[in-house]
DNA sequence: TGTACATCAGTGAACGCGCGTTCACTGATGTAC
DNA sequence: TGTACATCAGTGAACGCGCGTTCACTGATGTAC
């Protein structure tokens, strides 16, 4: 094994290293509580610092919670990403969406999970931060349904809506796959639901235009 | 203004009173961060006794923890009772039962809030015991279902689907209004894209069976 | 290349505070006779 | 009805601990000349 000559760490190469080792520990430790229930003194034990040195980092725990959202989301909106550019000659739209979404949770665990939890529980600008990034998801979702050849003339509102339930239908698909018993017939039970929602959900849309 | 006979309170009494005021304390203290941010000697003080005194009532905040669910779903099943009250000549079935759960939630904010932050961030077996009384309401609703005419001859599986589409859908819409500034305006829309989505499901659940 | 100085990530002691839990207690209410 | 004893909700002191935050510091890295 050959290995790099030994550049010796920059002052920001290592200090870059601690704020990564910190949002990891943060992101582990708050795993089974809640941001609001983390402390500065665990966290920075956990990464081997003294506690003080935490600040030289990050303002509060809150201030971290926010980068936390960030990364969450980057992970997110990475799997959209994914789904939009699956093959739509591959496989159904439905099928492959939740494909995606099962393997994306699995890859991103503590950040599906973080979203899901601190959406709920998390501090009020936490909170804020998670609902308002939710929403940009929605709209993303909304522009990406009007390329749908079959959905014809909807209005903006209409799409709001059904972009709303899907979210929220995938939201919790992703809650439910995360609190499973991590045995392969329990989510393959959650993902056959999710199946059956999403179809009954893409009927009732094809169909409600032509009714109301 | 004629008092009942000063009557003085049996210890039996006093005791409930006090703890009540304690599950009263926990659940207006818990609203703003969560059960596992909540620590005994917060209650203690809100009610007014020495924080040794909370053991005479509750083993830990955890237990008291899991009382508050059960008062919890009580409001729920209230809710859910109604619903089912309701005189399906007076109005449609979804505007009311939309109806219904918006009053309630007003009603009983504070328990619909438990419910819905809980779920996510509370102790390991509050959320478990949340887990299951949703489980419980969702089979409650495939009941209720299966009552419904036009639903025609479905299978129990796809009953339970159903039923848990729409159990997430009235969750989501709970956590929107209480998340919501409350002005009448923001309201009307989160209870108007409720409309619009139960009204897709349904149509969707309708043409499902004709169509798989 | 060498020197003198600036920067700044991380240290370590210290603070006052709220935490859960222990323990022996008090004194009003309830009960047995 | 009166007395003697039991019960038990609530008290108050005390404990060791982890908390966030302050402060003056150290010493390696970076920069200017």
């Amino acid at each position: 094994m050959v290995e790099t000559p030994a550049r010796p760490e920059s002052r920001g190469e290592r200090k870059e290293r601690t704020r990564r080792a910190i949002l990891d520990a943060a992101l582990a430790l708050c795993e089974d509580s809640s941001l609001v229930a983390l402390s500065l003194r665990q966290v920075a034990k956990e990464v081997g610092i003294v506690p003080t040195a935490f600040y030289r980092h990050f303002e509060s725990i809150e201030a971290l919670g926010l980068e936390l959202v960030d990364e969450s989301f980057v992970s997110l909106r990475a799997m959209l990403r994914d789904v939009r550019r699956r093959d739509p000659a591959l496989e159904d739209v439905i099928d492959g969406s939740i494909r995606i979404l099962v393997e994306h949770v699995h890859q991103q665990r503590a950040h599906f999970h973080f979203i899901a939890r601190e959406r709920a529980a998390g501090p009020p600008t936490v909170r804020g931060a998670i609902r308002h990034e939710i929403e940009l998801c929605e709209r993303e979702l909304a522009a990406d349904l009007t390329r749908l050849p079959d959905i014809g003339p909807w209005s903006a509102e209409d799409l709001r809506v059904l972009s709303n339930l899907i979210v929220m239908a995938m939201v919790a698909t992703a809650e439910a796959i995360l609190s499973a018993p991590r045995r392969p017939d329990a989510e393959k039970q959650i993902v056959e639901t999710a199946r059956t929602q999403l179809r009954m959900v893409l009927i009732g849309a094809l169909n409600w235009r032509s009714r109301s």
